[in-house]
DNA sequence: ATGGGCACCTGGCTGC
DNA sequence: TGCAGCCAGGTGCCCA
């Protein structure tokens, strides 16, 4: 599911119930994910205390008074709070239980996500220390993505979704912020001017924005029953939309494969 | 350095 | 109804 607004509203989400709140321990059932948790990050949590919910990228950072741990929900993961005594699912890989008796569980059917150990320096951690900058923070703009481009070939779509040109855009919304940009996904990076990298850059703001706002509304209380975390039922208007007509002048939505992932847009809109 | 392709997994849907 | 085949929202890593 998780792209970064749902994995910023997952964070939202998840930090009154653990920070500043005692852990009672890290109980884990399945440590075959995407990296095997290694044995031992127990006794990092258990006794601690978070002392807050970050995130980076897709990344979400639990700093504890040991460390941090990064923990990413790759293709498929979710984070619900819950109490402990509710019996573990199917895919309910581990839990964080805090010492007033939340439970924080994750559940990840294709065990894309991970669950790793960063130490005292998080940011120095190799998969956090060459990423690119928050598309929802200060440098991040236009000029950036056109500076960062220069002589670089490949398609725009594939250039947006790398974390070291810029965090967070998955494949949903790289369509989506290309398609209000009116820029054609296919397009040579290099070879887009700074006007409509500016524009590119606006349209990744704005539609990274809209989904965590709907986001936000959607998912206002994060426990119990309301904590499992759906995909927002923003209105996109060319991702999986393939022949349907483009909600800005009607010519049916193509679609096409980039990098072995699917991507939508508007030949006219888009040329 | 850059770009392209693969890998890791399970589940849901489609079409025969 | 059963089942093979295909597709899925991420991303690190290997190779040319």
């Amino acid at each position: 599911m998780p792209e970064l607004p749902e994995v910023e509203t997952t964070r939202r989400g998840i930090a009154p119930w653990l920070e500043g709140r005692g852990v009672r321990a890290l109980v884990v059932r399945e440590r075959r994910l995407r990296w095997r948790i290694p044995t031992g990050i127990e006794a990092r949590f258990a006794g601690t205390r978070v002392l807050a919910v970050g995130r980076r990228a897709k990344y979400l950072l639990l700093t504890l008074e040991t460390g941090t741990a990064l923990l990413h929900l790759g293709m498929s993961g979710s984070l619900r709070v819950t109490i402990p005594a509710e019996p573990a699912g199917t895919h309910d890989h581990f839990d964080l239980v805090t010492t007033e008796g939340k439970c924080i569980r994750f559940n990840d059917p294709r065990r894309f996500g991970s669950l790793v150990w960063a130490g005292a320096e998080p940011m120095r951690h190799s998969l956090l220390a060459n990423l690119g900058p928050e598309p929802l923070e200060s440098g991040f703009d236009g000029d950036h993505l056109w500076q960062v481009a220069r002589g670089r070939r490949v398609a725009i779509k594939l250039f947006i979704m790398n974390a070291a040109v810029v965090v967070g855009v998955g494949n949903i919304y790289a369509s989506e912020a290309l398609h209000r940009a009116g820029i054609n996904p296919r397009r040579a990076a290099g070879r887009i001017s700074r006007i409509d990298m500016r524009k590119l850059a606006a349209a990744i703001r704005d539609v990274l924005e809209d989904a965590l706002t709907m986001g936000g509304t959607t998912l206002r209380d994060f426990n119990f029953g309301e904590g499992e975390l759906g995909y927002f039922g923003q209105r996109l208007r060319v991702y999986d939309r393939a022949g349907l007509p483009c909600l800005h002048c009607a010519t049916p939505v193509r679609h096409i494969n980039q990098g072995q992932r699917s991507t939508y847009f508007c030949p006219v809109c888009q040329p």
